[in-house]
DNA sequence: TCGAGAAATTGGTACTGCCAATAATATCCA
DNA sequence: TGGATATTATTGGCAGTACCAATTTCTCGA
């Protein structure tokens, strides 16, 4: 389960040698050198291989590390990642952060894409589809009280729908965007009304199930309309209460209310 | 003109050394220490302040260049950049590799995004708007001929849409997909039919200068799937002629048509 | 056969030295 | 005096070494 250590020619450019490292790894990604999961040679190994130190090469490793592409564990080794959902949180922290992104355009950016997205799942739902969104719905009812974790399932329920839109590119988009939201505000801190954000993921889930698309993106758009108020009012809640809090925290806050 | 070089403590954790830097640069960002285009002190004093070596910092730096945050430039200096839009970019393909994004995945992204944009836009526009969009369409007009002008202006089209719909989330977004698009096929290579191209930019234009939401969205969905229709056949044509070519344009192409 | 300890493996960090590109400064010449 | 040129200082780029700590693997004894 090791990748053999054949001599590698790095791309001969201008760039400097972290940027063509990257650039043999992507395409050793692209041949299938290395294959999701698997574990890379040791970075002495892969320093030789390439022709560079091993500085060098940890360089262009750390950058894969950060931005979720690969895995390293002392002791153990490096790993190229399989789930790769989390590849673009990093950078998307630091355009919210460079941007000035609010709450707001986040919450209006979901407005856009959710409900046509919605549509398209309930153009699309299979009988598993619609078991397995059921399924998720019954786990929701089942963590009324278990704050966290209603969070966390009423997170799966949106996933879901995006899964059976059956587009990942803005599925994977859109998950970022949620993870942002939550890095924003943490949302695992608020008081949802349980039952009231209960019916409305009912409705959407009613929706989808009668495969009517007109009525998937009506449901969603409510219920996403309904959120953002909700949101909008715990975070005003927040900069009331925070103020004793640490100083980034208060930035964060003033930052989802600003704009 | 030079960030003043006050002692950092870098955030205590167990993360490895690079994330807590970056986690602090984060910060600095965020509290204003560090402002857009502004010139960040030499690494050698920036390590310093940071209470760790050069080389560690420096991995820090360049996972910074790499995402796009940072600019770096030998005998001159580190600078935070201003336009964060490539930020998205790096990541991006490597989630393309890593999850074997299609061709009709990106584009069905833009199928689901793009036209919902345009109404928005077409609900929003000023006058500036329009006459900034008129001007652009006037561009493309007087680009006939000069292909590779052609295919920028008509990027410039769509990007100047998602500005006047004011949502950046989705703009930024969308940028990234025309980006992953442009590498996934060499777009200035093909040929396009031009006035046929303008004629359904036309109808998008006046759609979003009558201010007609509907008729908009609807402009837009015909454009975006005569354009797919177009880089389908385009991508098939590339695959014919394309076997010469290096094992890494084909193996592209490839992917393009692939699923 | 199994468990404990030793050894090897592997990533994490620091430090040093030198190179090359660029900018800033000084110098020289017309 | 003014502009071109040479010099110097600054700054990032790369390599190499040494050592640490976490983990795995091997070895040996009960």
């Amino acid at each position: 389960m090791v990748v053999p250590i054949t001599k590698r020619r790095i791309i001969p450019a201008k760039q400097d040698i972290t940027a063509r490292l990257i650039t043999a790894f992507k395409e050793m990604i692209a041949d299938g050198s290395v294959t999701l999961g698997q574990r890379l040679p040791p970075e002495r190994d892969l320093a030789e291989s390439f022709g560079v130190a091993r500085s060098s090469l940890r360089q262009a490793l750390k950058v894969l590390e950060i931005m979720g592409v690969i895995s390293q564990r002392v002791g153990d080794g490096t790993y190229l990642n399989t789930g790769a959902a989390a590849i673009l949180g990093e950078p998307m922290e630091f355009l919210i952060l460079l941007d000035g992104i609010t709450f707001h355009e986040l919450m209006e950016a979901r407005l856009i894409v959710e409900p046509e997205l919605t549509a398209r799942a309930a153009e699309r739902a299979t009988a598993e589809d619609i078991s397995e969104l059921r399924g998720v719905l019954t786990a929701m009812e089942q963590a009324r009280g278990d704050h966290s974790r209603f969070v966390t399932v009423d997170l799966l329920f949106h996933n879901t729908i995006f899964r059976i839109a059956a587009n990942r590119v803005c599925g994977l988009m859109f998950t970022v965007v949620h993870q942002s939201l939550a890095k924003l505000m943490d949302l695992t801190s608020q008081v949802v009304p349980e039952e009231h954000t209960l019916a409305l993921h009912r409705r959407i889930f009613h929706a989808i199930r009668k495969r009517d698309p007109e009525d998937a993106r009506r449901r969603m758009t409510e219920h996403l309309e309904d959120a953002r108020g909700l949101l909008l009012r715990a975070a005003e809640r927040q900069v009331q209460a925070g103020l004793r809090n640490r100083a980034q925290q208060s930035m964060r806050v003033k930052q989802v209310v600003g704009r």
